[in-house]
DNA sequence: CTTAGTGTATTGGTTAACTGATACACCCAT
DNA sequence: ATGGGTGTATCAGTTAACCAATACACTAAG
């Protein structure tokens, strides 16, 4: 489950780390309740320094997927799929927003990106 | 045209002037043979290093919107509108692809942001 | 040729993000 | 209570981005 992880990538290891166990979430193969790998554990495992992993796991603690209990080890979280689906959704419109605005920066309208829109994403879909 | 350069803002100072340029070209307030300000007369200005309005105009002719001409100034380029068409849709498409890419590492789905891309776009373009 | 104006190049300091190392505090089984 | 597991906290090293400072090189006008 954690494979690939690549310390030279640009994007930080801890949100790679966060990155898979998302998925795993979100896949269904981590549920309420399964406890995740020890820090010190998954730190061996991946050849990477225990705080990072701390960060992944205080990163998805943040988002609401798991829970770290203090001398117990770190949990996934029962979240209601509501609850999941609006925090996803202020999630997407955050992202959104956010292209917007170095959209705007660079001089591209909106009309622009959802051309591209539907062309980068069209050919995502069906990959 | 450079009012409201904050130079606490998180986005560089160097991207903020850049800006403020792009949109001048793309509004028609610059044309092609203008010359923009020296890059000491700017910095006074701004109150900002050189090397800064130099990082801009840089920027700027990397995209192929002005020329820098050593000895006599900054100049805009002209540039041919297909072309720059064809730029700005490549430019979109690589935002666009950046969007995805950090959807996907969040675990969001293409067709969550197409909503969201609805949503926030549709309220732009009307404000 | 001289000079005042222009862009260019190199260097250094500041800040922030990321990762690592180490010592601490908690929980539970024994 | 004690030992081995857990997460927690704090500090240091590395890297990269950003901005500033200084000295250099080119152009055109006098």
């Amino acid at each position: 489950m954690f494979q690939g992880i690549d310390p030279r990538s640009p994007t930080p290891l801890y949100e790679q780390i966060a990155a898979r166990i998302r998925v795993a979430v979100a896949a269904g193969e981590l549920v309420s309740g399964d406890t995740l790998p020890s820090v010190r554990a998954l730190a061996g495992t991946l050849r990477v320094n225990p705080a990072t992993v701390v960060q992944a796991y205080r990163t998805l603690a943040g988002d609401g997927f798991v829970e770290l209990r203090h001398g117990q080890g770190t949990f996934v979280c029962d979240v209601p799929s509501s609850a999941r689906d609006s925090e996803r959704a202020a999630q997407a419109a955050e992202l959104v927003r956010k292209l917007l605005q170095d959209a705007a920066r660079v001089g591209i309208g909106v009309e622009e990106l959802a051309r591209a829109f539907k062309t980068e994403a069209g050919e995502d879909t069906r990959a």
